[in-house]
DNA sequence: ATGGTAGAAACTCTA
């Protein structure tokens, strides 16, 4: 199973280059971040030309998360359980017997802010929710933009980063309290280049000069990561013209 | 100390 995840920063502008990265990569699986457009207008014809099946929770504007895949997803669920939340951030679905989850964890806009107060609360509900995700599906992956690079080496200029949003202690130890719950992150199941990042600011030519983060993540059950094979980060798409600000994250499990 | 860019939307917010 080859499955990928993509925070796309709105699929109506960046359909081609799916398209494109889709025919040249062929997952089997790629969950999508920031669709940024109503289930109404999600492209879904486009995409079944293609082929791929898609289910998307989507809302106006902001957020938006979906999963195309090869075959159809069952048991869909939109959202945190439990968790109330305006903003669509979430979406899981069976493929075959792979429970695989999108998510896009807030921004938090910046330290001490009313949106990280929200990241951290986001967050500890993932967290409570894939504890009990884990319980019932031995068999999971969770893919998307996390939003937290988890180490020094995961950040162009660690000592500048430290303690800013998305390199702070607090959402650094929300991110390992994921990694205690048994899922792995697959990225550093194997060696890797260093200076691998996922996303890259578009102010200040940060592609470019290579400032970038590593906050898009694939998280694998300890039975999912056993039979990884590979993780690898495609930066291609990030060097096109009008591009996404993120990369996308390739993983291949031998299922 | 601020701004730099991009997208959606609608003259501003989010990232």
């Amino acid at each position: 199973m080859k499955i990928a995840t993509w925070n796309v920063n709105s699929l109506r502008v960046r359909l081609a280059h799916l398209l494109d990265w889709l025919a040249a990569n062929a997952p089997d699986v790629i969950c999508l971040q920031e669709t940024k457009c109503e289930d109404a207008s999600f492209p879904r014809e486009a995409l079944a030309a293609a082929g791929y099946r898609s289910a998307h929770h989507g809302q106006r504007g902001y957020n938006g998360v979906a999963i195309l895949s090869r075959s159809e997803c069952a048991a869909v669920c939109r959202g945190i359980p439990a968790f109330a939340d305006e903003q669509s951030r979430v979406i899981a679905a069976d493929l075959g017997d792979v429970r695989v989850a999108s998510i896009y964890v807030p921004n938090g806009q910046s330290v001490g802010s009313e949106k990280y107060a929200y990241k951290l609360r986001w967050l500890e509900a993932l967290a409570g929710w894939l504890e009990a995700e884990l319980a019932a599906h031995p068999r999971l992956a969770v893919l998307g933009d996390f939003n937290v690079a988890p180490e020094s080496r995961d950040v162009h200029d660690p000592a500048a980063w430290e303690g800013q949003v998305l390199f702070s202690e607090p959402e650094r130890a929300a991110l390992r309290r994921l990694f205690e719950l048994g899922l792995a992150d697959a990225f550093r199941l194997f060696e890797q280049p260093e200076a691998s990042f996922t996303w890259w600011d578009y102010r200040m030519g940060a592609f470019r000069r290579k400032m970038g983060l590593r906050i898009d993540h694939v998280l694998l059950s300890s039975v999912l990561a056993a039979r990884c094979t590979s993780c690898t980060i495609d930066p291609a798409p990030r060097g096109l013209e009008r591009p996404s600000d993120h990369a996308p994250v390739v993983c291949e499990i031998a299922l």
